[in-house]
DNA sequence: GTGAAAGCGCTAACAC
DNA sequence: GTGTTAGCGCTTTCAC
C-alpha cells in the first residue's frame, strides 16, 4: 500500500490557493505576492511535497533531460569527455541518460530510439565515426544534437574538437626534425574520418614539408588497446621505423612497453609522441610526450553549445575547435 | 512551426481501432487479432509513429530509467562497476541516468532529489562512504536501492561487494610470508569503513596470524591520487617498511614510482600489492600485482539485483559478496 | 495577483 | 478481441 503520493492538487487544497498559484511558486514566477508564497511554501514543507518531474516534462514538452552516447564509459578518453558534459548539463539543471554503444550500429540505433523516446531535450554523441544510419536518426528527431570529441565531415550538427590535423602534423614535423627519417604512424580503423582524414593528412603535410616521402609500410592500422600496442614491435623495427606519432594512450603504452621490453631503448633508439594526454602518460617510464586535448572542456563546451541550441539562442558558430597544446616528456627528445 | 507529433491517437483514428489497442500492439500484449495488429503496425510505419516515454511513464507509474550515482566518471573503477551497471539495464530495458557525486555532501543530496523527481524505478549508489543524509533521502522515497562496491555497515539496502577484510588479510599475509616484516598499509580516507574498517582489519588480522605487533606508523592515509603516491616514498623508508599494500591502483604506481625514481629497486628492495587491478597494473613496469575484483560483475549483479527489486521479486540475499583473487605479477616475489 | 479549466500522450480498469 | 473512459500530476492560456 502506496502511502499515497502527495501531489500539486493536495498543497493547493491545504494552502487554500489554486494548482496554478503552487504551480508558480514551485517554479519561482514572480507574480505571487509574498504572503502566499510563504504560505504555499510552507505547506510544501509540512506536506514533504515533491514535483514530478515526468508530470511537468509532460505537461511542458522539456524533460531537462540530455542523452548522452558514449563509445565506452571505461575509456578515459570518452569518460573525460563526459565529466565535462555533466558538470556543465548539472550547471544548467539537466540530467544525463547515459548510454553505452560499443560503436555497434543496431544497438546504437536501437540505444538512440530509446532516447528520442524519452523524449529528451537534446543530445549529445561521442564516436569515433558518424554512420548515415545515425545521422538518419538524428534528423528524424528534431532534437539538437551536438558531436564532442567526434568529426562529421559534412558539419551538419554542432560539434567541439581540436584541428587533429594541426596537431598531427605538429607533432610528427617535430619528430622529423629530432631527426627521425622513418616516423610510424600508428592508428586505429583508418575508416574512421578522424583517423585515415584528418591525422593521416596532417602526417602527409608534415613529410612533405620536409620533403620526406610517403611510405605506406610506415602506416599501421590496429585496435584501441594496451595488447595491441604491445604486439606492434616487430613490425616496426622491420619497417625500419625510429620513431612513431600514435593515436591513442593505450596504445602508445603498449607500443612503447613492447619495445622495452623486447630491449630497445626509448627515447635513445626509438621515439613516441601519443595523442590524448590522459594520466597513463604521466605514470609510465619514460613518461610519454603527448599531444593534450582539453578534453574536459571539450566535453564542456560541448554540453554548453547544445544548452544554447535547446533555448534556440542564436548560435555564431556551431563548429568549434579548441586549441591543444604538446607536453613534452621523457620519450622524446627535448 | 513544430511538425504536429503524431499521437496513439492519430494512429488509432487511421487504423480505424481504438487508442486501447494500439497501445496493445505496442505494448505486446498478446490480445490482438493477428489481423489487427498488421493493420496497425502498418499505420505506425506510414505515420513513422514512435511512442513517448514521459506519457507513458505518467500513466504506468513506471519509467523504466534507473538512477546511477557515482562519485567521478573518469576513476576506471567506478566506470567499470558502471559499465557492468549499463550492460545489465540494457538488457533488462533500462536506462540510466548517470551523475556525478564527487562525494560531495549538499551535491550529492541535490542529484539524489533531482533523479527522484525524475521518477527512477530504482537507484544504484556507489561511493566511499554512505553519510546519514544520503541515507535518509533513501528511506524518504520508498524507490529501490542497491550498492556498488560500497559498503553500508547497517546492510539496509541492497549491495554488492567482495569481502575486504578478507581479500585485504590475504595480501598482507602473502607479504608478510615472503619475509617481510614491517609491511605498509597504504590507504584513503579512514573514515570510509571500506578501508578503517575492513581493510584494515584484515591488516591487522594477517598481522596478528603471524605474530606481528601492529605499528601505528606503518598505516598511511592519504588521497586517492597518483601524485600522493610518489610524494609517500621517504615517509615509507622513514618508516622502515620493505612491502605494502595499498587500497587504489592509481595511488600504488605512484608509490611505486616514487620508489623507482628514487633509486629503491621493486621487488628486490620494496614490494606492492595493489587493490583493483585495472590495466594499469599491466601498463607499468614492474607489472603490479594486485587483488583482482570482478568490478563488472560487482555492477552487473547490483543492476541484476535491482531489476528483482522493481519487480517485487522475492530476494534470497540482498548483501550479495563475490569472490575474489590475487593476480601474481612482478611487484612481488613469486 | 490568482483561479478555472483544458490538455500533454498514454495506460489500465472495465464493459461489451 | 476490442472499445470507453478515467485518470497520471503538472503547465499554461485565458479570464478576472
Amino acid at each position: 500500500m502506496d502511502k499515497q503520493t502527495i501531489t500539486i492538487y493536495d498543497v493547493a487544497r491545504e494552502a487554500n490557493v489554486s494548482m496554478a498559484t503552487v504551480s508558480r511558486v514551485v517554479n519561482g514566477n514572480p507574480n505571487v505576492k509574498p504572503a502566499t508564497r510563504q504560505k504555499v511554501l510552507k505547506v510544501i514543507e509540512e506536506l514533504d511535497y515533491r514535483p514530478n518531474a515526468v508530470a511537468r516534462g509532460l505537461a511542458s514538452k522539456k524533460t531537462t533531460t540530455v542523452g548522452v552516447i558514449i563509445p565506452d564509459v571505461t575509456n578515459i578518453y570518452f569518460s573525460s569527455l563526459a565529466r565535462g558534459i555533466d558538470d556543465v548539463a548539472t550547471m544548467y539543471k539537466y540530467n544525463i541518460i547515459l548510454a553505452n554503444s560499443e560503436e555497434n550500429g543496431p544497438k546504437e540505433i536501437q540505444v538512440l530510439n530509446s532516447l528520442f523516446a524519452k523524449q529528451v531535450d537534446g543530445l549529445i554523441y561521442m564516436g569515433h565515426t558518424l554512420s548515415d544510419e545515425v545521422r538518419a536518426e538524428f534528423s528524424r528527431a528534431k532534437t539538437p544534437v551536438v558531436l564532442a570529441g567526434t568529426i562529421d565531415p559534412d558539419e551538419q550538427v554542432g560539434s567541439v574538437n581540436i584541428d587533429y590535423t594541426e596537431a598531427s602534423r605538429h607533432v610528427v614535423d617535430k619528430l622529423i626534425k629530432d631527426g627521425n627519417q622513418k616516423v610510424a604512424f600508428i592508428s586505429g580503423d583508418l575508416n574512421y574520418p578522424i583517423n585515415g582524414k584528418y591525422r593521416l593528412e596532417g602526417y602527409k603535410q608534415a613529410l612533405k614539408a620536409n620533403k620526406l616521402p610517403f611510405d605506406d609500410s610506415l602506416v599501421f592500422e590496429t585496435d584501441y588497446s594496451y595488447k595491441a600496442g604491445e604486439a606492434l614491435w616487430s613490425q616496426l623495427q622491420a619497417a625500419g621505423a625510429t620513431a612513431a606519432y600514435v593515436i591513442d594512450d593505450e596504445l602508445a603504452v603498449g607500443v612503447m612497453n613492447g619495445m622495452i621490453d623486447h630491449g630497445i631503448k626509448v627515447p635513445e633508439e626509438f621515439q613516441i609522441i601519443t595523442s590524448n594526454n590522459t594520466i597513463l602518460t604521466e605514470m609510465v617510464r619514460p613518461k610519454i610526450t603527448s599531444i593534450s586535448q582539453p578534453l574536459y572542456d571539450i566535453g564542456a563546451v560541448a554540453m554548453r553549445l547544445l544548452t544554447k541550441m535547446m533555448n534556440k539562442e542564436e548560435i555564431d558558430e556551431k563548429t568549434i575547435l579548441l586549441p591543444y597544446d604538446m607536453v613534452q616528456r621523457e620519450s622524446t627528445k627535448a
